[in-house]
DNA sequence: CGACGTCATGTAAGCGCTTGCACAAATTCG
DNA sequence: CGAATTTGTGCAAGCGCTTACATGACGTCG
């Protein structure tokens, strides 16, 4: 009796969840087929006043709210972005996230978010399995990653864009140069006339941008004759207490120095508080400068000397670029932003040389 | 000669895209059928050893990688988390957050976010797009909401966990009594001596744990008998400048306070950095807390009196509680994290009190 | 005024996967 | 040693949408 060799057309779905709406509910109670029910929420194709308005009705009546698999199956669009960042624990890239979710949001996208830690081989697996979601685009921190990992995403066709750096070669990227911005930083103090100029760095090894940075600084010493000797350099994570702990390593260890290039403001505020405590005056007897112009850098006293960098711009120019790379517009493989040297308190010229 | 007025086969797929491997492929290349392909790759059947092997050493070969939307759409499950939060500039928000991804990436979950910016109306509209969109769960910040979302949710049956707060009723949540906690907070500078007292909160009005912290601080007073005139609150923004500008404008129309309540670490840092541009003595000549034991908290000078709150915590339980309802396991409704009180160097008995 | 566009809709074929059911083969048991 | 499981696989029916193509109903021209 159970054994309808037939073809028995199964009760009626598998399990479809029980009282939801379909476009086909919609269609019916509009009176209309579901293509057109779909062409009038997606404004894909010609329908007619009349009937959009009757469709818009019964959305609202039924609570229709459309699958989205169902729709990126048929579609082959996801309306989904990923962002990869080392951490949201940095304010830089909670920053740019957010303001990257801000614009897609607008446009009716939502957004994936995945941390890899500084790891590049975290940031592959992450990678994968963001495409494997199902994402139209991608927006990625730093230049630093296995090249099969942006041939995979070239392959699967997801458009992707670099930040916080720019890319060589073809790769897409919205930032700023950072070893020009920190050529400048430390040319700024040099003007002043410092000579003696130590570096806290942050991790170089899985951090493009802080080694970019680092290369700047030995460029303006470099264009005055000057070296970083080893022992004037430190690198460390980018935390406040990192930065404390690199100051006392540094003067301890070091000759007199008159001034301290740190990798970030995080790194300069510790160093900055250990100065605090030791009862070093900034920038009387030392001058410290960051880099990124974190919120608190304008207000902590003495207020940081800092490069100004637009976080929240790179992340709705990313998000702009991706949009455009989706619709099929053209879109700049390079998009600048400017940065500027910002002159607060904490750098001033060395006693010795006032 | 077009017009086959049959049923012409179109073509193969319509747009398939062109060398993306499928399931199929797989299973042709391990000499199987795609059942099993599906069953070995989810451990959801038996799979003979053997079998097993071959289809690993494809999908390798090939470079499969599954069509989560298709997945999705088949299985009724997109191992996808959302949450939505106020925003991640507060450091709160993203350290949650990014501990929520990470317990979640170990499960293979995407994770989807989104912000409000504080604006409850804004997070419907989130909620309903990330649940279009496809969410097996969903984290969210305080338990002030319109409750008809939360019966969206309830109906679809998607699961879902209040954060930063413990809720009312059958709504589950992973939190803290942030009034009891403000409450401890007051007391603590009321222990001191403290009778003067102003506060610096939140916005009440749109963040139900700052209206709790606040309700907290009245607490306490009243314990004392004392309590809060308008003159002696100010709401402001989470943001170091506001709590600047608040101790400022505190500091003017209040008669001579001893002590200053901030509604978290960002304004008591503001009040903080004020003070010493004032040339105000922290603590001798007033006390500041905070609330959160931000990471600048423990490093400022004077380091900041305050409630630790275990924002990662909250994060990795929300995971669990979710991962655990996903899976029909038992979940606790409510799961309540410890915050601590920490009295560091900017709390102190009053002078006149001394 | 009939041959042609146009416009608005409907029809139905998938998108790539999961999974209920059927069934053959390998085990176990009375 | 045949019946009753217990595996391990394959078949094929969808999941809920989008969209290529077909179809009528109307203008519009030559």
């Amino acid at each position: 009796m159970k054994k309808k060799t037939g073809k028995p057309p199964r009760e009626t779905a598998r399990r479809r969840h029980p009282g939801r709406v379909r476009v086909e509910d919609v269609a019916r109670a509009a009176g209309v087929s579901g293509a057109t029910v779909s062409r009038a929420l997606n404004r894909s194709g010609p329908v007619s006043e009349d009937i959009r308005k009757r469709i818009e009705r019964a959305v609202l009546d039924l609570g229709y709210v459309p699958n989205g698999a169902a729709r990126a199956l048929a579609s082959h669009r996801t309306r989904a972005i990923g962002i990869v960042v080392p951490t949201l624990k940095n304010a830089n890239f909670a920053v740019t996230a957010e303001a990257a979710e801000g614009r897609l949001v607008e446009e009716g996208y939502t957004f994936l978010v995945a941390t890899n830690s500084y790891s590049t081989s975290r940031e592959s697996d992450l990678i994968q399995s963001l495409a494997a979601h199902g994402i139209d685009g991608l927006i990625l921190v730093g230049a630093q990653r296995d090249p099969a990992i942006l041939r995979f995403l070239d392959a699967r066709g997801i458009p992707y864009v670099v930040t916080w750096t720019l890319a060589r070669g073809d790769v897409p990227s919205v930032g700023f140069d950072n070893t020009e911005a920190a050529r400048r930083l430390a040319s700024h103090l040099l003007d002043l006339g410092h000579k003696q100029i130590g570096v806290i760095a942050g991790l170089t090894g899985s951090n493009d941008r802080a080694a970019a940075r680092l290369a700047g600084v030995r460029q303006a010493l470099g264009e005055r004759g000057l070296e970083l000797s080893q022992e004037l350099l430190i690198e460390r994570p980018y935390r406040i207490a990192e930065g404390q702990i690199a100051l006392g390593a540094l003067l301890d260890r070091a000759p007199p120095l008159t001034a301290i290039v740190c990798g970030n403001d995080q790194l300069a505020f510790g160093a900055l508080i250990e100065c605090g405590r030791r009862g070093i005056e900034v920038p009387d007897e030392l001058s410290i400068v960051g880099f990124d112009d974190l919120e608190f850098s304008s207000q902590i006293k003495p207020a940081l000397t800092t490069i100004h960098v637009p976080a929240a711009e790179i992340g709705v120019r990313a998000a702009e670029y991706l949009l455009a790379k989706i619709a099929g517009r053209p879109a700049p493989v390079t998009t600048t932003v400017s940065v500027s040297l910002i002159v607060r308190e904490s750098s001033s010229p060395p006693r010795t040389a006032a």
